[in-house]
RNA sequence: GCCAGCGUAGCUCAGUGGUAGAGCAGUGUCUUCAUAAGGCAUUUGUCGCAGGUCCGAUCCCUGCCGCUGGCACCA
């Protein structure tokens, strides 16, 4: 069997409808994805839906709906959006689903107890009962109340739940981080959490009362008055939906995962706890985590409050999915946070798009179907291609979508170049053929290369000029006045 | 407050101890195959501020100002 290649993306919350920021990491794990299952590795693409939070239960009670109608509807939501972006994903693993995850979640839950890194401690805390939630001290205000609910006080509350040794495995962290078995991108993300090691970990907790839980989320083992925090099981789907608790054959040929692709905002826990739960249940941490940034909608921070919130699926309705696409992957920095504003992703979209990919395409194309005795070649591979490449290779291995798309565009600037030079327009029989000639084993070349990056156009324009007469298309990106 | 990073052309950013670069936007020009697209040429910068080291700093050091991120049970 060919290599496999396991990759997951966070599983979103589902307390609410998605907008751009999960539409960013969609697009960069299916793109990751595609490249691998190009190389003609067997390829896993994951995500699903964070289910057992309790504010998805607040967020139903609000909407006055029943929380599983709730997170269903929410679900399909996201999912009609990873759809609409073009994205592939294999697996959609739901929180709530008692079938697999319940058992799966429990499986790992009873593996941590038999090694006796799971014991019960009381915990005390300010609960407020507006919020339903603990607060710490300095979370509050400076009555000691909390800033939803003003005039209410908290109360102490004590509760015995169920710990997790976490302080047990912080040198083994360090050093699969440090040795690179478990590796983080950027790099500055691999230093906060190297930073964030050099403290003394805390043990955490990770049950609450079914009280405290409204009777939601995955029980614990053994105990009918407890359910599962909700990080323990959510991080838990990367195995759940491949098989673990129930496939194992099926488990062990995904696990573990090649990389998980994660916003800036829970690194600790995929980089710290989870491969705490894993080591303690005696399974093998994730290979490596790929951590994007967020984005600010024109130079904001994007927030309800704001009313800032983009809508991905009116963005592809407007523009299409490969246009988001490209402006996610050429525009977004993967060190950084990326910057989102209309005016420039129009200004993007007619350079790149509509002026560079699209003309070109178009300018060949009418100039092939007016000329006699084209030789089309059938296209190379992915592989082939990429082996001629080797600065794009690096740049994608490494997660650099804008670098590799600017070399492909730098190549687009090459064949522009060369059609001014060779004044095809000007030339006549056998000098017209060669001339034409010229430029089709390079846009098969660069089509090849989009594919895991704008697959749609990509596969469009592999398709148009694999045929052995060339005809003019319609624009795929028309210009944007 | 502590720790890390950043501050370079209108915008997004790259970069090096030796008289500053790319793309986009702008301007001029050539061209017509093309989505009024393309090529060529070209303007702009006290490389955050103030000191220091050095023959010489945008790149090294110190201080200051500004911005961003991380600082646990919170997705």
């Amino acid at each position: 069997m060919n290599k496999k290649f396991y990759i997951t993306c966070a599983i979103p919350y589902v307390n609410a409808p998605p907008h751009i920021g999960h539409a960013l990491e969609f697009v960069q794990g299916d793109t990751i994805a595609r490249f691998h299952r190009l190389l003609g590795e067997q390829t896993t693409l994951l995500s699903g839906g964070d289910e057992n939070a309790l504010k998805n239960v607040q967020a139903a009670e609000k909407a006055g709906v029943p929380v599983q109608q709730f997170i269903d509807e929410n679900n399909i939501k996201f999912q009609e959006l990873t759809k609409a972006l073009g994205c592939q994903f294999d697996v959609w693993q739901k929180g709530s689903d008692t079938a697999h995850h319940f058992p799966a979640s429990q499986k790992l839950w009873d593996l941590c107890d038999k090694t006796g890194d799971i014991y019960k401690k009381s915990y005390e805390g300010l609960y407020c009962v507006g919020c339903e939630t603990f607060y710490e001290p300095e979370e509050l205000n400076e009555q000691g109340e909390c800033f939803e609910h003003p005039g209410k006080k908290l109360e102490v509350v004590k509760e015995e739940n169920y710990f997790f040794r976490l302080s047990k495995y912080q040198q083994q962290i360090i050093d699969l981080i440090v040795s690179g078995k478990l590796t983080i991108t950027p790099e500055t993300r691999k230093n906060e959490v190297l930073s964030f090691l050099k403290q003394p970990l805390i043990d955490i907790s990770i049950s609450r009362s079914n009280e405290r839980a409204k009777n939601w989320g995955v029980p614990v083992p053994g105990d009918d008055t407890q359910r599962m925090y909700v990080w323990f099981d959510a991080l838990n789907i990367y195995q759940s939906g491949i098989g673990f608790g129930w496939d194992e054959q099926q488990y062990n040929t995904w696990w573990p995962a090649d990389v998980h692709v994660i916003g800036k905002g829970i690194s600790r826990f995929h980089a710290v706890y989870w491969p705490a739960f894993l080591l303690s249940a005696g399974l093998k941490p994730p290979k490596s985590i790929f951590v994007h940034g967020y984005f600010t909608v024109n130079g904001q921070k994007m927030s309800k409050t704001l009313g800032n919130v983009i809508d991905p699926i009116e963005l592809i309705n407007k523009y299409g999915a490969d246009a988001l696409r490209y402006y996610f992957l050429r525009e977004i920095p993967p060190s950084a946070d990326g910057d989102f504003s209309e005016r420039r992703f129009k200004e993007l979209y007619n350079a790149d798009l509509a002026n560079g990919l699209g003309n070109l395409i178009a300018r060949i194309a009418k100039l092939a179907s007016q000329t006699e005795n084209i030789i089309v070649p059938q296209p190379q591979t992915f592989d082939a291609y990429l082996a001629l490449n080797p600065t794009f290779k690096i740049y994608i291995e490494n997660y650099q979508f804008n670098d590799a798309l600017g070399y492909i565009w730098g190549k687009i600037k090459t064949l522009d170049i060369a059609v001014n030079e060779k004044k095809p327009w000007e030339k006549t029989g056998n000098e017209l053929t060669d001339a034409i000639n010229f430029f089709i084993v390079p846009i098969q070349e660069i089509s090849t290369l989009l594919q895991p990056f704008i697959p749609e156009t990509a596969n469009k324009i592999l398709t148009q000029f694999s045929r052995q007469t060339i005809t003019p298309e319609p624009p795929m990106f028309p210009r944007l006045t």
